[in-house]
DNA sequence: TAGATTGTTAATCGATTAACAATC
DNA sequence: TAGATTGTTAATCGATTAACAATC
């Protein structure tokens, strides 16, 4: 063996040491100073073992009969997740998605700071969105590279995605949170993390057709007129 | 053995189906009349075998040599997926993500009907977003009740998630889709679906250091002065 | 026929869960 | 001390990948 193994974080327990982080914060907010596994588990609904290793993966430590201490572990889970120093990103596509996301405050707080946003529509550049210049797309690879920006944010319809993730590459851009409904292609240095609604929409109804079985009630009642009569009364 | 197992399709499969799908509509569109798993999984950057099995789960069957007809394989991962009928959903949270959603035409292809948005606030109800009665809260579970509303879309922000999950419940909605960053306590026969991206954003910045190792740029220079200047010269 | 591709079974890999000794 | 909880190793489970016979 050369080197000793990069040791990368499982994806599964990258996506949940954030939500232990909110429910710690919780528990200190109400004056709580250790929690054991166990507590977090029976809120969260998952298994103690599982938590454990979690926190073990994030280098946190705790105390056998004690537990963790709460300030350490919400300190460690932050430093961990990258949360203390700041990414700066762009954002492409000012539509309602891109709106959206600019106004997401709490983005700071996780590290992740939008500091533009961009536009290929003349109507919208120009224009502040939540505080965020709206600039010509055809700005971005210049900006992305004099800014050194590593984060783009595509928030555009699916028709115009591989065009800008293009210009994102083209900048320099090394990591692509990616809301549109498309495949993108991107030279292997660069990171895509879809966030395909219709792909998670899938696993939801499915899971529900799964839920109801053949209990279920399968042919749902049309009832919009029901609607238009609420509204009526609101 | 009593039942012949309920054969749940992993969720990974589910995830994957909608992007096959929709890459066949690009061939299709384009003239191609069958496919094999090798083309799939070239474009899609995926192991043809895991395709294939995907593809049995969701019991579309191809022909040795040939591969997969097109039109068959369109047509069975739509009626697979529950693309062939609708369901009705209401939505909670009239803000700009809500809004987002409300404009997805595209949710009607994939099976879901957004049919009613609700809040809290009186200066959104009334109004109509995207075609769509912003109603008041409180009239969420009667009127969920009558249509026979399974699902629920949240888009509130964190505080009040809990009490519109409530109301949900309250009314028979059985699953629910929720985008604020918050547990959401349920009984057992209802699903939660969690889109939290402060947990998504938390593999994405991951996956970015480790790309960047020890060769990157750690400390990123602020030139937010850059973006002004790029507007002046819009 | 020969060759490409499916269908299907086996091997591998990784994550979750269980178990239990160490320990404060 | 006794008991609760971590740390850590082992067992299980499930998904991905590989292999190969069946087949058009």
């Amino acid at each position: 063996m050369i080197s000793p193994a990069p040791k990368s974080v499982p994806e599964p327990t990258l996506r949940r040491l954030p939500l232990y982080h909110r429910f710690l914060k919780d528990l200190a907010a109400a004056g709580r100073e250790t929690v054991s596994c166990t507590d977090i588990g029976a809120v969260l609904g998952q298994d103690p073992s599982q938590i454990r290793k979690d926190l073990e993966a994030a280098g946190i430590a705790g105390r056998p009969r004690i537990g963790y201490i709460l300030g350490d572990m919400i300190e460690g889970l932050e430093s961990f997740l990258g949360w203390k120093n700041t990414t700066e990103a762009f954002l492409v596509g000012a539509g309602s998605m891109g709106s959206a996301l600019l106004g997401y405050r709490k983005f700071e707080q996780c590290g992740l700071k939008i500091v533009a946003a961009f536009d290929q529509d003349p109507d919208k550049v120009g224009r502040k969105i939540h505080g965020k210049q709206v600039l010509p797309l055809i700005k971005l690879p210049g900006l992305a590279r004099r800014m050194h920006i590593l984060i783009g944010i595509i928030t555009v319809p699916g028709e115009g995605a591989q065009q800008v993730t293009d210009l994102m590459v083209e900048g320099g851009i090394r990591a692509i949170w990616n809301f549109a409904p498309v495949h993108l292609k991107v030279p292997d240095a660069v990171i895509v993390h879809n966030e395909d609604l219709y792909c998670s929409l899938a696993t939801l109804s499915q899971k529900l057709a799964q839920t109801l079985g053949a209990g279920g009630r399968p042919i749902q009642k049309r009832a919009t007129a029901a609607v238009a009569r609420a509204h009526v009364t609101a």
